[in-house]
DNA sequence: GGTAGTATGTTATAACATAACAGATAGTGC
DNA sequence: GCACTATCTGTTATGTTATAACATACTACC
């Protein structure tokens, strides 16, 4: 099975996880920042799943495997993994979403469909905002950017 | 005093709430929907305070004119606004502004002061995301475009 | 083993949002 | 006018997302 970097097509799941996490935890050991057993079971959680997954649901396999109840465990997790950059929070959807192309640095762009759910993390470069907010003298730190609409597998066909 | 476009600057701003207040009520006259006084004192509020407000905000306003004390009374006026392109919602804030150019058609951009909270709205081309979604066969209905960072007057100034 | 830094556990609550139904109001056709 | 319909508002109740604050535990270093 071919891997894509897109989320509308399929691709060698089993690898990608087992990738992604040894180059997180190589990271961490690079950074000297801690990869605990929370954290790298949360990232293992978005992974596995795909998709972009609410804080609670996350908190909910946690606590099924007895790593943690409480919403702050969770949130504490998913922030950490966020400002490493193995993670995305999807603002539209107030979810995550485990990062499609971890190592890069890149300002992450996301196709949402409205209707199963899916997001798909693009390329896309943001120079567009970036030459608009320097005419307004206004300094970026982080982007934000998201589209609703359809994937492929969920618009209507056409008949012939 | 100059007006501007732009949420950064300053602009004559009674001027703006009220031709903001007549064009919307002209927009809805010729679409024959209901501009009721609960929507068009939300949008005089969000026109006002000219930054971002969170709903429970609008509606503390409301609800101290005797306008509505439940939270549904604020969501359904602003989502009213927002269908009818009066009002953007900023995902990043879980907030709502006054649309900077009502009338035209355009898919938002949001510049948003990490310090002071201001938000200003940027006209971008959304084209760069357009061709990401084209490739991968996506059909976007709307996008969400936010940029966080530091404004002019927020920026450490160098001293010479 | 003291201590500084980091991580986790827990309580409690804040902040944001909507489902569902009841009542009020406005336009339409007769 | 009056019934009918659609739309809007009022209210209850609850669901969902997120964080402040403080206690405890672990780790590394000297």
């Amino acid at each position: 099975m071919k891997n894509t970097p897109l989320g509308f097509a399929a691709h060698d799941h089993s690898a990608c996880v087992k990738s992604a996490l040894t180059s997180a935890q190589a990271t961490c050991a690079a950074r000297g920042v801690q990869f605990t057993p929370v954290r790298q079971r949360s990232l293992e959680i978005l992974l596995e799943s795909h998709t972009a997954m609410g804080a609670y649901d996350v908190l909910a396999r946690l606590d099924a495997e007895g790593l943690g109840s409480k919403p702050p465990v969770a949130y504490r997790a998913l922030s950490f993994l966020v400002d490493q950059g193995f993670v995305h929070r999807i603002e539209r959807l107030n979810a995550f979403i485990a990062c499609a192309h971890p190592g890069d640095q890149h300002d992450p762009a996301f196709l949402i469909c409205r209707t199963c759910g899916t997001v798909a993390e693009a390329q896309i470069s943001s120079a567009a905002l970036g030459s608009s907010a320097a005419q307004n003298g206004f300094r970026i730190e982080q982007t934000v950017i998201e589209a609703q609409g359809l994937c492929p597998a969920c618009q209507p066909q056409v008949q012939p």
